[in-house]
DNA sequence: CGTCGTCTTGATCCTATTCAACGTGTGTGG
DNA sequence: CCACACACGTTGAATAGGATCAAGACGACG
């Protein structure tokens, strides 16, 4: 993208300055590798609501970073329905399943306007060579990534009821992560989202809502959410009390 | 382990002589390079049906790499049930979900006499800082244990029927790539482990395999499978007619 | 004000589960 | 060598949980 795309009232943060580097490359480097980091890495204009971070087939030379707001990603079937593999919160790489492959995978779509930074994966590949802390944490991430996916697995294995109780919970322990209310959050996603994610009908989303709200487990209206009897969600999540893990959702 | 428990009599391969290279950390390496990432590989003794590799929560401080035989890998939850992950073949990674952990997070057990090649990841980590090759394959592989995982994921929405056929397709693939017959093998897990794997009972996956020598899609008894008719599995596993990737099941 | 995407709610249906009983095959010890 | 145990597999009948189909309400936005 050429500069003058990129609209220079915009805060040209870097990777020291960023409350999130706990949580991304950064987070076990020292000062001078952290500025050599931040030389190959690129903070685009925002992405808007509905507009793609990438598609699946695209040439993949970069991988991403979310800095704000909210994407999911998907695959595409040859069926021609989705098939949601995630929510992105601030401080999540992106596009972590391309790696080594020509092209992206999956689709990458902002539910709400996003800044996102962009890393050259070849200068990430030859500075992660000269920095160990770096290659240490890019291949933290990856494996947390298939662990993600493991969890994601697992959820979906569970009854309907305990998919969304996880669901909500792990939400809740990401946005407490990232120095956000745990109890009260607005939803990112359409109730067709979460359901596509947990592998369940948009109608069985909506129902579990109504019956949560019923049992004064939740407070809630559209996509605000309150959550009002943690203990009980965990009971019902399955999950042993506490130590929701935050998990890949 | 001491070396005198590692028999002499085992063929002592290396990594330059290995037909799995190609699947295996080596793949794009220069002679040289190989010889230096041998130097860090140990082979340890076989391990038996029904042993384990290693156990979730054990310190974690090598990877491991299937030689010859069959593991499952499977992840114990907090109501007592297991979680079939995936099953090994011979080339394959095993504990990348566990990189940068202080412990295994899964389980690996034999399904059968199994040789398991060692690599102690510190050491693993300086080395890949210093051949690029290895840093970028060894990415590579992370990245492609994600997409295994959507695609295990993506699997396991369709009907059991779909996701039969996908199971064998996928089995055959992988087989064939390791210069196996791809249109008979003989199945190194049970029933109720594929039942597992793809959130069926065992009893739904005897009625389809049932179900499926009556249409004489296959031929099978007990554990040995014939594939009579791929085309027409194809088309049942819902996937665009060849080209099943191995996939990672 | 009307439209479209989103969400809610109800009635019915279907797929895979559950429960149960019975086979089969293999390895072990008497 | 046979009897037994045990793991694994098959098959049937009843059940349930979520999907599907359908209709309508809500709310944001042009």
């Amino acid at each position: 993208m050429p500069d003058n795309l990129r609209p220079s009232h915009l805060p040209q943060v870097n990777c020291y300055a960023c409350s999130l580097s706990r949580l991304c490359l950064p987070a076990s480097l020292t000062d001078s590798e952290v500025a050599e980091l931040d030389q190959i890495v690129r903070r685009n204009r925002p992405l808007h609501k509905g507009e793609y971070l990438f598609r699946a087939g695209e040439p993949m030379r970069q991988i991403f970073v979310l800095r704000s707001g909210a994407l999911k990603t998907y695959l595409l079937e040859s069926s021609g329905d989705h098939q949601v593999t995630g929510f992105v919160l601030p401080g999540e790489l992106i596009g972590l399943d391309a790696i080594g492959a020509a092209e992206f995978r999956s689709f990458a779509l902002a539910l709400e306007t996003a800044m996102v930074c962009a890393i050259d994966l070849e200068q990430l590949e030859e500075l992660s060579g000269r920095i160990p802390g770096l290659r240490h944490q890019l291949l933290h991430i990856l494996s947390q990534g298939i662990h993600g996916e493991h969890e994601h697995l697992r959820c979906n294995r569970e009854r309907a009821e305990q998919r969304l109780a996880q669901f909500l919970l792990s939400l809740s322990a990401r946005y407490q992560q990232r120095g956000l209310r745990e109890d009260q959050f607005i939803l990112p996603m359409t109730r067709g989202d979460i359901g596509n994610y947990l592998d369940l009908t948009l109608e069985t989303i909506s129902r579990l809502f109504t019956r949560f709200v019923q049992s004064e487990l939740i407070e809630c209206q559209g996509r605000e959410v309150h959550l009002l009897n943690r203990s009980e969600l965990c009971r019902l999540s399955g999950i042993e009390e506490q130590n929701i893990s935050p998990g890949r959702h």
